[in-house]
DNA sequence: GCTAGTTTGTGAATGAATTCACAAGCCGGG
DNA sequence: CCCGGCTTGTGAATTCATTCACAAACTAGC
């Protein structure tokens, strides 16, 4: 398969939510025009974007909202349930606990982990927490596909190669740090102080 | 000013990172190579990040650690304290305000504001939580910067015209929704689900 | 003060992403 | 069943970002 730019998928996200939007108002079809519209983009870049899966659309007419956002689902790798481990239960890894948005999406979050003994036990908005020396033995046996790094930074890369080594593929780090993702595992950094210098540069360096 | 990449921005918070690591350590001078090393670049990439705002380097030497981290702190406007209002007093508002990361950097929040009569007049981590209705008012006094939006996505877009209506011209955005800045504002949309999506892209089409 | 060994800064070359532009295909109306 | 009006899908052109490669500049050792 050839390879897809992050920025492509990152569109073929905001395509769907609008898709999602438009399916639960009822509407059929949708431009290439439209889409490009609401996701601050261009019509070719849509349509570029798309013809990278295939051809989803008809000429003269659009594209069928359900039949799109469908495709859309399945190149995202959304028709399945994923198991999500959050570690970290920190403030950080709570605001996440309680996102619907993970649920809505079909990502099942099925523990938390802390080596604090005073929050291991106790939940989350209803997820377990619980003790980090259990990670290895757990994920062995629940197979969770993906783990969300909600630590200090200090321990993060020693902890993202724990959760690597224990079998996890796909990491999405909260650390405010850099980190080298070993083996195949893939990593997605999210990074409040970085957007935020994306934020005062362009404050400062104003045309 | 030339137009400066976005990624070229990111790359210099990385650098910056761990020039202060660096300072931190008492070493004198780094290479580009070694930065690179870190940052998961190219020496070549980091000297043309640099390149574009002057000439920060000795030949057969390298950087000097503390004026390189000057330089960058400065071209990313870091050299002076922004004022930082949250908008929206919930998990994510709350985790925000505890995050240590802000203060650090020369961040400082001045109150979050809701809507929730419960909430209103209580504080998060130390931050007084203020009545929405105000929030016009107190902007024009105090002139903060930056504005954090953390609130449902369905009210996010008229919340973000009234923060850009109040004067403020960089809005931190983390509802799960595209906004469409209005004149001279910037949003940054930090999208967790987006990113997840990228994970299990990455999952699903696994070469 | 000369030489060997580094490392920067930057044009030129390459590679990647976006935009252009238009033929091909579809619909609806008469 | 043909015509006019749309909209897709996609090569070609363009713009943007990264990598290459090397002269210029510096240090240290002798």
């Amino acid at each position: 398969m050839k390879r897809i730019a992050d920025s492509t998928v990152r569109r073929l996200s905001i395509y769907l939510r609008f898709l999602e939007e438009f399916e639960g108002r009822g509407l059929a079809t949708v431009s290439s025009e439209e889409l490009a519209r609401r996701g601050g983009t261009t019509s070719a870049q849509v349509r570029k974007d798309l013809s990278f899966f295939g051809s989803f659309g008809k000429r003269g007419l659009g594209y069928s909202v359900p039949e799109l956002a469908a495709a859309l689902r399945d190149i995202l790798g959304l028709g399945k349930e994923w198991k999500v481990v959050i570690v970290g239960a920190g403030k950080i890894g709570a605001a996440l606990a309680q996102y619907r948005g993970f649920r809505q999406r079909g990502f099942i979050i099925v523990a938390a982990y802390d080596t604090n003994p005073d929050k291991i036990g106790g939940t989350l908005d209803g997820i377990e927490i619980r003790d980090m020396k259990r990670f290895e033995a757990d994920v062995a046996g629940e197979k969770p596909e993906i783990a969300v790094l909600a630590i200090p930074p200090d321990d993060a890369q020693s902890v993202l190669d724990r959760i690597s080594r224990a079998g996890i593929k796909a990491v999405l780090n909260f650390a405010p740090l850099q980190l080298h993702a070993a083996g195949e595992t893939t990593v997605k950094t999210v990074n409040m102080a970085m957007e935020l210098e994306g934020l005062t540069f362009a404050l400062t360096n104003r045309v």
